[in-house]
DNA sequence: AGCCATGCACCG
DNA sequence: CGGTGCATGGCT
């Protein structure tokens, strides 16, 4: 049993996410891991497609309005999707002049907004081939326990608090 | 499982 | 009436 919960997520846009493939999508898959869908409010599984629309705020201040979806057609027998998204991030992508390869990072505040931040890449060699990659990290902020650095399945990671360590 | 793609409804 | 993105299918 776990008592860590996702101060923050994270994951590397791809070309698809930031629409430079000419699809128009414009949603983000999130993995359905257990502590993944813990970090996200919960959803009505017995529902058709819940969703829950999200506040987001960025390190200006401005607001994002992001829907968080369950797509569970295969689940329920309309359709063959089992997966969460979130979609709309499109406007928030554009002003931040988002770009593959961009970290986007969301934090949840447990009264206020969310926070939602585009990590740019700013390391000397973009194009390497070499995969080094999201090697997020390792945060220790004492006042505040441990951060542990949490790889997910797929490109996510996350940044977990551990309460009562000692 | 994750990324790519798209028909069509909706909205300006 | 053109762009956007939801909801879905497809491919790897």
């Amino acid at each position: 049993m776990m008592t860590d919960y996702f101060e923050s997520v994270r994951k590397p846009l791809t070309p698809n996410d930031v629409g430079v493939t000419g699809s128009h999508q414009a949603g983000v898959v999130i993995p359905r891991d257990p502590r993944m869908l813990a970090f996200f409010p919960p959803l009505d599984a017995g529902r058709r497609n819940p969703r829950s629309t999200i506040p987001f705020s960025d390190d200006d201040g401005r607001e994002w309005r992001l829907n968080y979806i369950y797509y569970n057609g295969k689940i329920l027998g309309f359709s063959t999707r089992n997966e969460y998204r979130l979609t709309g991030l499109t406007p928030f992508l554009r002003n931040h002049n988002a770009s593959p390869g961009d970290l986007l990072e969301l934090s949840r505040h447990p009264e206020e907004r969310w926070g939602i931040r585009l990590i740019t890449k700013d390391r000397p060699a973009i194009g390497n081939g070499s995969d080094s990659e999201t090697q997020a990290d390792k945060q220790s902020f004492p006042a505040f326990g441990v951060l542990e650095t949490v790889t997910l399945s797929g490109t996510w990671s996350a940044v977990a608090r551990r309460k009562n360590v000692r």
